[in-house]
DNA sequence: CAGGTTTTCGCCTAACGGTCGAAAACGTGG
DNA sequence: CCACGTTTTCGACCGTTAGGCGAAAACCTG
């Protein structure tokens, strides 16, 4: 989600959200704050802190030291956004301003790894969803096809994925019902990776 | 590796290194410059930013945030510190100054995750070394004992390790005489994470 | 009811990781 | 110099995981 510049520098490219850190607030309160006041995202799904960009010449004119954030939101959410923004598809971003090219680069890279290795897939997906949308999902994300078949057993044999027993009927053009399924609860926020090179002897996932 | 405070505020507790931001560098630059300055710490075999502390009340007085990083030292590197500063063991830290415990357990959490799923042992060991020595300090940087059998197969599938061809001399207790490796070159900084959900069917291991 | 479409599921296979134990190659003490 | 302990190395086994394929299920349209 960017929104256009109106004045100098780097008028009419697009830019991330965000603004100065306020003095009784972490920057992560700022960022959630800069969000809620610029354009209406308040259902975040994730938030995490991807990197500082401090390069001297980032921007034009006094210093200013970026923390910049990755924030998800669910693909069910459509917030209304004021006039001067927009969403944008990663692949397929406009002219942005100062380096907040890299700075999304960065966040993709970093949602595609965490994608793969954490559960953060439910930051992603409604409360409900088939596996074809979850499959949409995840290969926008990773920027690759990914099976379904093989998706599905992935999350499941993780402990990730629970039927709803509901199913949503065929479109237009037929096919068989696609049944929901759902995050199961308690999964609903970023666990520690699936690790290789585990302790011995105690099957457990996490550390 | 942590350097005694001799002033107020927190006094004779244990410090992170680090200090201010200088104008014309990065906070990648200011870091390697700080250790360069306050301790003779140049071998440097990784740096990566870890997080943006800001926490308002984090430390006493005007507001100062902090970017911390993970440095890491190869284990047969010894530098000489200066006489306020010492090296400790990561999980028996003595009592530190401000949030530098939290900050120390954010690293280790990270190197933890960093060591099972990409390739970043190289910036551990020393150019060469036995199997058993690595296992050691995979073991001590995960806070389990790993297999290493294990380990060894793990790294090699990932064509990682590579043997030197040179052996060393067994103990005065005896011992089969332990051959040497060394990390392949070209795989000597960090790689992508070695993921699940892969592509189809190019059996790539990276993105 | 035939044919097309989408989803679901089972099966097969390769790869991977955890474990164990035998064998190799060295020291030491009798 | 030989038995024994020690440490490392290596092969073997096995359960788990992931990728791929294709058949079957369940729906639509004409």
């Amino acid at each position: 989600m960017l929104w256009e510049r109106a004045r100098e520098p780097h008028a009419h490219r697009w830019s991330l959200p965000g603004g100065g850190l306020g003095d009784d607030e972490d920057v992560e309160a700022s960022i959630r704050r800069q969000l809620a006041e610029k354009v209406d995202v308040r259902q975040l799904s994730h938030v995490e802190q991807l990197a500082v960009f401090s390069n001297p010449a980032r921007v034009p004119g006094p210093r200013v030291v970026a923390t910049a954030f990755l924030g998800l939101v669910p693909s069910h959410i459509d917030p209304v956004v004021p006039s001067d923004t927009a969403w944008h598809p990663v692949d397929a971003l406009p002219a942005t301003a100062f380096d907040h090219e890299a700075i999304c680069r960065r966040a993709r890279s970093r949602l595609a790894s965490k994608l793969s290795y954490t559960n953060l897939g439910f930051a992603l997906a409604p409360p409900e969803f088939t596996i074809s949308a979850l499959r949409a999902l995840y290969s926008a994300a990773l920027g690759y096809k990914v099976s379904a078949t093989n998706l599905q057993r992935v999350l499941s044999r993780r402990g990730l994925l629970e039927p709803t027993g509901g199913t949503v009927q065929p479109g237009p053009s037929g096919g068989r019902p696609a049944a929901l399924f759902r995050f199961v609860s308690g999964q609903m926020r970023v666990t520690d990776p699936f690790a290789v090179l585990r302790p011995p002897s105690t099957r457990s996932l996490g550390s």
